[in-house]
DNA sequence: ACACTTTTGTCGAGGGACCGTCAAAAGATG
DNA sequence: CATCTTTTGACGGTCCCTCGACAAAAGTGT
């Protein structure tokens, strides 16, 4: 092979750099120049040429002037989020919710639509596109304007991939390339993940920014946990990390689950089974876990001492859960965490007795802020920490350069 | 790339590139100058450069020639090990064991010795230090040879810091300070972790080159977990990840525990418990996981029963572990371990039954082969990672130029 | 209005990282 | 022994990043 083929290069953008201004910015204050030199340790030409290249990207726009302590005045930057937009979705069983949202998070504008995600991945994936579609159209966004998508899928994700593994709940899905049948129609990169893992996501981002070890623990049909610890999202190495509503639970006797296991912790708490358990006592006809926090909402007692039940047999879980990865949050969400503090009460009895108290001694348990939001909130951060990633930045910077 | 990578590093570095050549030399296969090349994507030029810095370093040493293929004979170049060392060292409660090992980890010397880790600090570390000096003079090294020191702890350590924290059997060694305390003897970089996330280390580094995912799980007089997820290790928020020791199991009943709690694993699995049971039905004197061992090895059907009965329990809360992170590999290790299969069978027996096919599939569930040596070696691998990171490589590199 | 402060934009210089070339070296081949 | 092949080491050159300096700009205070 001859030594000076003038053909490619393949690793070029070595210490470029150009993102470390950048990533001081992110968490969008505005900053003077003087102040990012002093806090990236470059010279203050260097954070100027940079802050030209960023602007000239649109990611960063002026933000006014600050006052002048006695001479000049500064002028501000700051991250600009309307340079660009995502989509978030959050795909789950029976509903399906998409958000437009700008590089900051907000949203720009909302869709939804009951779905049956058995109807397979054309028929949903197909109305998704749609809805993408639509709401770049009420924005009065150009298809260009779209940086990445960021979907949330019920059931385990190789994440890499974009594809679903053997999803029980999704037939016709499994190994199914989600972010190619997107990319037909929109040519930006497309983020898939377990909807617990951005749900958790979305919490981390929306009420614990810095926060390190997160869970996030979803209550509804199923019972799963989104894990992040180092700040970093946890798949395992299938995708399948966090699925918690088959472990086996002293309490669960013989109680069979749909997945043909006896005494899965998801067969006597989750919503099914509540609703089950409820309907037979109480000679009534609950089906899900929306009937059982309206019961809750209208002061049934047996309906409040079997949610707090259920929040103490998933506490029962937890607590080992706590041990293992020592967090030092953990959010409960999910449609039966809707039931007032009665889940979190049954969760937090059993977990902080349980625990070790050096484990304990930091650990907060909260109910979710976001609610029903805390999915596609954290699909769209997915995709904006895709976009606003160092690797994404420099890329676009030497782009502009080239 | 139609698909991107997630924000997966919590604070990456920018691709230094002094170190990019020699990252790829670390698994010490000796390569050609060509090879780096293409491998690592810069200029043969270049390359040549680099090697020439990593040789007068010293960490880079040349491997004899290879075979001609028609034309001169290439060089090889692979990491010499031989040219720092350091020091792992494991302290147990009652024992303490050291090696000085290169910058492969093959161990160069060794010292042992009974301790009461009760001690306290100075009594325990001091003997260590002189033991470094020992084995420095054994082995006819320079105190400027050493690069670092690991050190695996019987307790919570806040990595960061070095510091135990409130750690149950090490009296006085709260929020001591291990390292300055080392580092007064030997001013080299101290690294202390806690005794099982070393064992861990030291199990992936011997038997699980590449493994991403794995936990290792002591069984002695505690039980303890080392989780490395993604290839890093999970240490937790406040360093107490892995502490099953304290989970409480149906089958614990109302046992009392050491910690003061009822059902505990620990007080039902862990070595001083079986060797209770082991007393009371057999009418002898066992202690510890020690004489269990040897009962099971003499064939004690009780014993072997006891164990395997163990091996269930721990399977019981393991199946709850595999499901939250979703490992590819469980190694067992401790005292206990040492007791044949049978500890093993029973945690197999119940983990593949409770936990999900999914999640299973693709699990290992094995026996530490490194036994004894696993934190010993881990601390070395500990000290070894840190002398040959990215960012120790570049900071030498610039220090030679400079 | 004037001096003083602080920020800003521009510009040239220094330096390092990489690259490609070229001749010499070291064997293989016949 | 001559030729061919492949690796090696040295060299010159380019590109780009980064820095420091300097003068202009924009306010503040007297």
């Amino acid at each position: 092979m001859p030594d000076g083929v003038p053909t490619q290069r393949p690793s070029a953008l070595a210490a470029s750099g150009a993102s470390e201004v950048f990533q001081v910015l992110r968490d969008g204050q505005p900053r003077t120049r003087a102040q990012l030199a002093q806090v990236t340790g470059l010279a203050r030409s260097t954070v100027a040429a940079r802050i030209d290249a960023l602007m000239s990207l649109g990611f960063v726009a002026p933000f006014g002037g600050a006052a002048s302590t006695g001479g000049r005045p500064p002028s501000l930057f700051a991250l600009n989020p309307g340079a660009r937009v995502v989509v978030g979705a959050d795909l789950g069983a029976t509903h399906a919710i998409v958000i437009l949202a700008d590089l900051s998070g907000r949203e720009l504008g909302r869709a939804q639509q009951q779905i049956r995600i058995g109807d397979g991945p054309e028929a949903v994936l197909g109305w998704l596109a749609a809805a993408i579609t639509g709401l770049l159209e009420s924005d009065g966004r150009a298809a260009d304007e779209l940086a990445a998508v960021g979907i949330g899928l019920p059931g385990p994700v190789e994440h890499d991939t974009g594809r679903p593994i053997n999803p029980p709940i999704m037939p016709g899905w499994d190994r199914f390339d989600v972010p190619g049948f997107i990319q037909r129609d929109f040519p930006v990169p497309v983020l898939v993940d377990n909807d617990v893992n951005i749900m958790a996501l979305g919490e981390l981002n929306a009420s614990w920014p810095g926060v390190a070890d997160l869970m996030f623990i979803k209550v509804a049909t199923g019972i799963g946990a989104g894990i992040i610890l180092g700040g970093v999202l946890q798949r395992g190495a299938q995708g399948t990390a966090g699925d918690l509503g088959h472990v086996r639970v002293s309490r669960g006797g013989e109680t069979i689950c749909r997945c043909g296991n006896a005494g899965c912790l998801e067969a006597i708490a989750g919503g099914p089974a509540l609703a089950a358990a409820l309907s037979e006592a109480g000679d009534r006809t609950l089906t899900g876990s929306q009937d059982v926090v309206e019961l809750v909402r209208s002061g049934d007692v047996q309906a409040l001492q079997a949610v707090r039940q259920a929040g103490r047999d998933i506490g029962d879980v937890l607590a080992t859960c706590v041990n293992l990865v020592n967090p030092s949050v953990i959010v409960v969400g999910g449609a039966l965490a809707q039931a007032g503090e009665h889940l979190l009460a049954g969760i937090r009895e059993v977990v902080y007795t349980r625990s070790l108290p050096l484990a304990t001694e930091h650990l907060r348990i909260v109910p979710s802020v976001s609610g029903q939001n805390a999915g596609v909130a954290g699909a769209a951060v997915l995709a904006i920490s895709h976009v606003l990633s160092p690797e994404a930045i420099d890329a676009a910077s030497a782009r502009l350069a080239g």
